[in-house]
DNA sequence: GAACATGACTTGTAAAATGCAAGTAACCTT
DNA sequence: AAGGTTACTTGCATTTTACAAGTCATGTTC
């Protein structure tokens, strides 16, 4: 991911930090399946790679969209967390739900996330 | 951009079509600046290169989110439009611009798009 | 108290995408 | 016939991604 900004749009400052195919994808787990492990990111059916999940949950780390804590003292378990920040992509998240259970065959979303849309 | 779908959620196939740093500022251009020409794109203020505005161009078309048409007789002049398909994907646009201004420091629309946020 | 399990990474390497600069080619006007 | 316009194409260096394997600190089990 790039540090410089390439304009002062919005659009295109989001995209600097979000725009690529696996950012929102940890953020979804996080937001809608209540995610907050290294290794249930691990699990999601997309299968992203320990070094690109590494990276992603530092950058956003650094954006300030992720907080991370240790988990009590169980080992080196970590707990990641949106911030306020964070949480506030759900209006993105959710426009791109609607737009692809609409205009991308065969999209579904799990019968427990059906109050989501 | 590759073709193969990661999984049926709608959010990880929005990202397999529009999840990148480019594709959504070229949807921007058409959507809020009415741009319609490989050389009005080429003008925006983040640079992108030909190459890749050939490329996003393809298969925003492939994808059926962009239609091109010959412009008349006007030598090679070619002429690039939303279809109803990209069209829907305002929500999705507006949501990020609300997100942008909101969240990223110093980050502005023109005045003439106000109307738009 | 030594072997094993857990959880979060790190490293290496090949493949793909990006960024930049320059060149090409069809069509139209002069 | 010459020159301008428009939309690309090409080459190459750099960066990012993808995949597989290994590491390492801590906690649990026998």
């Amino acid at each position: 991911m790039s540090q410089a900004r390439r304009s002062s749009c919005p659009i295109a400052c989001s995209l600097d930090l979000i725009g690529d195919r696996w950012t929102l994808l940890v953020i979804r787990d996080m937001m809608f399946l209540k995610k907050q492990r290294f290794e249930e990111f691990l699990e999601s059916p997309e299968k992203i790679s320990t070094n690109i999940l590494t990276n992603r949950l530092k950058s956003l780390e650094e954006m300030g969209l992720v907080e991370k804590h240790a988990y009590s003292n169980h080992s080196r378990r970590m707990n990641y967390q949106l911030t306020e920040q964070g949480e506030s992509l759900r209006p993105v998240l959710k426009a791109m739900i609607a737009w692809g259970l609409k205009h991308v065959p065969d999209t579904q979303i799990p019968d427990d996330q059906q109050s989501e849309v």
